[in-house]
DNA sequence: ACCGCATCGATGCGTTCGCATCGGAACTCA
DNA sequence: TGAGTTCCGATGCGAACGCATCGATGCGGT
């Protein structure tokens, strides 16, 4: 066997500088040459890794997603001990990626998202991720709820059948987190006000179990 | 005064072209040529109606910004007998754009969203359209607020500070329905389902008045 | 030591892009 | 009716695109 190059590990440092592209420029403003410049590789190497462009956004889409979901994972794993309530808070709040630190990948998020409205490739990719973050939510959500109050609420029935107003909660929580973050990212909400309206929004929430 | 031409039509004629292309392709779809062909005109008309695609593009943005407005406050004025609480949700229905036949406006929508992220001048349009349709919520909040119950909540305060606590809401509902939007039209959530979240937010944001 | 093959960097190809240019058509007014 | 002005459609241009191709290179097995 000749000449042996660590594949995965040059995807990911490809899908790395796919991200920063998209992040400067948005989805149209990555080129094979520019990221190949980018990844400080060949655009042989490139052509090598991925047969076709296509292939090589979404391995980008994948990277970004696994990512975000992976540091939401990590930070559960990280403080355990607080309720399912504050949890599913800084759950909502990874996700919104409002935090400066995550601008980039917001605007990478939004991009592909706007992408997979038009390229099913990528809207199944999306997917996905998003059916494993709600899992996630529903999880959370109906351990909070069923911590307060059993069989029944207090307010009208709302959550009187558990698990699919649990689920219709999560849909909501991630629609209005990805709102948010698109209405940051363009400047029409600042962050401070995204974070109340999220967390009036779960205030709310809780009001109703 | 030789040959005169329609300018105003001509550009609204163009802008609709616009507005199909980026329903079929995405923003990145679109391209002087095919624009003109779609709008049955040469490419030299194009070219004389905008100095560049850029203004081409804006106008377009601002030409279904409008659209989706105008519709909103036809649909108001429509039926205005109703309550405020109702008439909200009529309006948080119609920016969801989730009928199948507003579909295109939706894909044209969030593509205009994901360009604005890159693109200060269309980030700029779209605040405008935004702070239009929030103004509205915000008045229909309150107003509906207001008649339900005068100065104090039920639950802990939430209206006790009408006017900033209505804002917050009216920001959640638009973001709530633009996240909506996407994920119905990448395919994660059906139409029902978006509806099913839509109608119990409403429905929280009333039991919390 | 040497040969074989996976990988590399570079280059070429055909297409398409946005934009500029220009001759003639179309229309108004004297 | 003819001159003058505005608009149209076609074509050209340079650049950039995705993708295919092809020697050069260097490691691994015999």
């Amino acid at each position: 066997m000749p000449k042996q190059v660590d594949h995965a590990g040059r995807r990911q440092q490809i899908a790395e500088a796919v991200c920063q592209l998209v992040d400067e420029c948005g989805l149209e403003g990555v080129t094979l040459r520019d990221v190949a410049a980018r990844a400080e590789v060949s655009m042989g190497a490139v052509q090598r890794c991925f047969r076709t462009k296509e292939e090589m956004v979404q391995c980008a889409l994948v990277y970004v997603g696994d990512r975000v979901t992976e540091r939401v994972r990590h930070r559960l794993k990280a403080g355990p001990a607080q309720s399912a309530a504050s949890e599913l808070g800084l759950v909502a709040g990874e996700v919104a990626l409002l935090r400066e630190e995550h601008r980039a990948e917001a605007r990478i998020w939004l991009a592909f998202l706007a992408g997979a409205a038009v390229n099913p490739g990528l809207a199944e990719t999306l997917r996905s991720s998003y059916a494993s973050l709600e899992e996630l939510m529903v999880r959370l959500i109906m351990e909070a709820a069923g911590g307060s109050v059993v069989g029944g609420s207090a307010l009208g029935g709302v959550f009187t059948d558990g698990a699919a107003s649990a689920r219709t909660e999560a849909h909501a929580l991630l629609a209005l987190a990805d709102g948010l973050t698109a209405h940051v990212l363009i400047g029409h909400r600042t962050v401070a006000e995204a974070e109340d309206v999220l967390h009036a929004h779960l205030a709310g929430l809780w009001a109703r179990c």
